[in-house]
RNA sequence: GCUCCCAUAGUUCAAUGGAUAGAAUAUUGGUCUCCGGAACCGACGAUUUGGGUUCGAAUCCCGAUGGGAGCGCCA
């Protein structure tokens, strides 16, 4: 077989400071910025030289002539075009044979994994979506779930062992309200379904938060009932279940529709009884101290940690999620062994994984336990037309079963107005991969540090850059292979690729950048970059199929083009399922 | 009060210190006897402000203005 690179970015990185070090003699630390560029200038661009150059002295350009020179001499110069341009940028245009290579070398969804196994034999927990029990789901959850599942999808498509575990808050100060709430109520909710049962607990909870504001007692009562249920009192732990049961077959709904999967649903209170070690621990190290009543941890070298406390236990001898949050650091270290742990939340909790953090490195360094890489991946707020976060507390924001089935109904209504001959179950299956793909997408494809405007327009839009866009450039696919009568996947024996067309060769070129783009997905963890990506390559997928016929009267064009198509195929799914997105084979 | 984040077309968002700042939407002009028009091709339109660093700044640093968030017993 042919050499082929998979990532010709690190390819060309690799090359150009190989060829630049020992044939030109540029000093060890050369980097040459390889970037993918504007297609107007190139396919891949060489930014290295202008630094080195400062540093030794010389002009930019020259330098660029003299590494170009050597790079042109060098084994491997003829799969691409160089050239100097500009102030000193060496551009890289790829030969159109060795596209035409990479595309019958990496051909399945398997073939891409099998390339870029980065990742292989690392264990990486990612903790997602975590809703609190008691209460249903709103858009506020939407993202830790989205961005948590495509972050997954990557790190396993990389080669890792994902665990995935939903670390619901089902062990809060809550419980002390509701379960008084509840007692004074004298409520009968046995015979509820999950979601008007979580409704009615909504309520309670809000007229207990009332009672508790506004009577001393009350507030006593709900500590009394917090104590009840953390020494075990039966009943208050039964009721406390049947609280987290109906809860989480409301979410489980919500995980069945946006098909997202956990391998472990952990809550806070599984940990409730680790807790103990953790301020024993801490403790007998040292790391923890007294302070007002409670048992904290400073960070003395830190700016602000230094006043600022980590709680490990309240003053009413209460843990809390500090506590549980270092406990579960622990169980997935020992238990699972993990080498990474992943945490997808809200960026206003930072200060709470930094201190987080930081002391879990001081007590797993004192005691002499494995630290694991601890990533805290956090996204912007989700704000309401107002820009404000959208709370809880605050109005009544959308719930995620309401966002979901508008958005499926506004789809639906789009396949009605088609007046396709579709069964309903089929049309059930499209408005649902339709509807929720675009509520998934939307979220994904914005960066995920950047705070997050809500509207439903944007929400619910199923035109420009949205998943029913990627999603029908798909189904085009699948159409054409169906006239022609051919499985895009049978396994067969892969037909010679000829890029002929101008069109052609942009898609051929486009579909190559593909691994560069989930590298640096990875490398950041950010999914939006996969995002913008498949939606630009199905646009340019979009633009060959209006100008250039697929099923052509010539059999060798028609191969190429069909192969062509396949490719586009692998690629847009791969980078869907990636992201959590269904595709479809009709829509 | 202290700390952090943010400011880009009318609107919603992109842009790894790289070349002429990209999309979507809205507005608007076109394409279509042909593989699925949920399509394709155009036009219009933007880096809050004042300094600085750099060969090169939307991006880094300092200030101003405007917005958001966090900060001892919620998670």
């Amino acid at each position: 077989m042919r050499m082929c690179p998979f990532d010709f970015q690190r390819f060309i990185d690799g090359w150009v400071r190989n060829v630049a070090i020992s044939a030109c003699h540029l000093s060890e630390d050369f980097d040459p910025q390889i970037l993918p560029s504007e297609p107007r200038f190139g396919d891949f661009q060489c930014n290295g030289i202008f630094a080195h150059a400062k540093r030794s002295g010389i002009v930019p350009r020259q330098l660029g002539e003299q590494v170009l020179k050597a790079l042109q001499a060098s084994d491997g110069a003829h799969l691409w075009d160089m050239s100097l341009a500009g102030a000193g940028f060496i551009n890289f245009k790829i030969a159109i044979p060795a596209i035409e290579t990479w595309l019958e070398t990496y051909a399945t969804e398997e073939d891409f994994s099998k390339a870029a196994g980065d990742l292989p034999g690392k264990t990486v927990v990612v903790d997602y979506s975590c809703p609190n029990t008691a209460k249903q789901m709103h858009v506020g959850h939407l993202r830790s779930m989205v961005i948590g599942d495509a972050i997954a999808n990557l790190l396993e498509f990389f080669g890792a062992r994902v665990i995935r575990d939903n670390h619901l808050g089902d062990w809060g100060t809550q419980f002390g309200i509701l379960l008084m709430q509840l007692r004074e109520e004298k409520l009968q909710m046995e015979n509820l379904s999950p979601d008007e049962a979580l409704e009615c607990l909504e309520n309670v909870y809000r007229r207990g938060t009332q009672a508790t504001q506004t009577s001393e007692s009350a507030m006593e009562r709900a500590r009394a009932e917090l104590v009840a249920l953390q020494n075990g009192d039966p009943e208050r732990v039964a009721t406390w279940k049947w609280i987290n049961t109906v809860s989480y077959a409301s979410f489980q709904e919500i995980y069945d529709l946006a098909r997202v999967k956990f391998d472990h649903v952990l809550g806070e209170s599984f940990y409730r009884d680790k807790v103990g070690r953790v301020c024993d621990e801490l403790s007998k190290c040292g790391i923890a101290e007294e302070s007002e009543g409670a048992l904290v941890v400073f960070h003395r070298d830190h700016p602000r940690f230094c006043q600022q406390p980590f709680i490990i236990r309240k003053r009413d001898g209460a843990s809390n999620y500090a506590t549980t949050d270092l406990a579960t650091v622990l169980h997935r270290r020992e238990e699972w062994h993990c080498d990474e742990i992943v945490y997808v939340t809200d960026g206003r909790q930072r200060d709470h994984f930094e201190q987080l953090f930081l002391t879990a490195k001081r007590w797993f360094s004192a005691k002499g336990y494995a630290l694991p890489v601890l990533k805290h991946v956090w996204f912007g707020t989700v704000c309401g037309e107002d820009g404000k976060a959208i709370k809880t507390r605050s109005g009544e924001p959308i719930r995620l079963k309401t966002l979901f089935s508008e958005a499926i109904q506004r789809a639906d209504e789009i396949i009605a107005s088609k007046g396709t001959d579709l069964t309903a179950d089929e049309r059930m299956r499209i408005s649902r991969t339709v509807g929720v793909g675009a509520i998934k997408y939307g979220d994904l494809l914005q960066n995920r540090t950047s705070d997050y405007a809500f509207s439903w327009d944007k929400m619910l839009s199923l035109e420009g850059n949205t998943a029913p866009y990627l999603q029908y450039a798909v189904a085009r696919i699948y159409a054409i292979f169906r006239r022609a009568g051919i499985d895009p996947d049978a396994p067969g024996k892969s037909h010679k690729i000829h890029l002929l067309e101008p069109q052609e060769i942009a898609l051929g070129r486009k579909l190559l950048l593909y691994p560069c783009v989930l590298h640096q997905a990875l490398a950041d963890l950010r999914p939006h970059f996969i995002c913008t990506y498949i939606y630009e390559l199905a646009g340019i997928f979009s633009t060959f199929y209006n100008s250039t016929k697929v099923l052509d009267e010539d059999q060798q064009t028609l191969l190429s083009r069909l192969s062509l198509c396949a490719r586009t195929l692998t690629i847009l799914r791969s980078g869907l399922n990636i992201l959590g997105i269904g595709v479809l084979e009709k829509m």
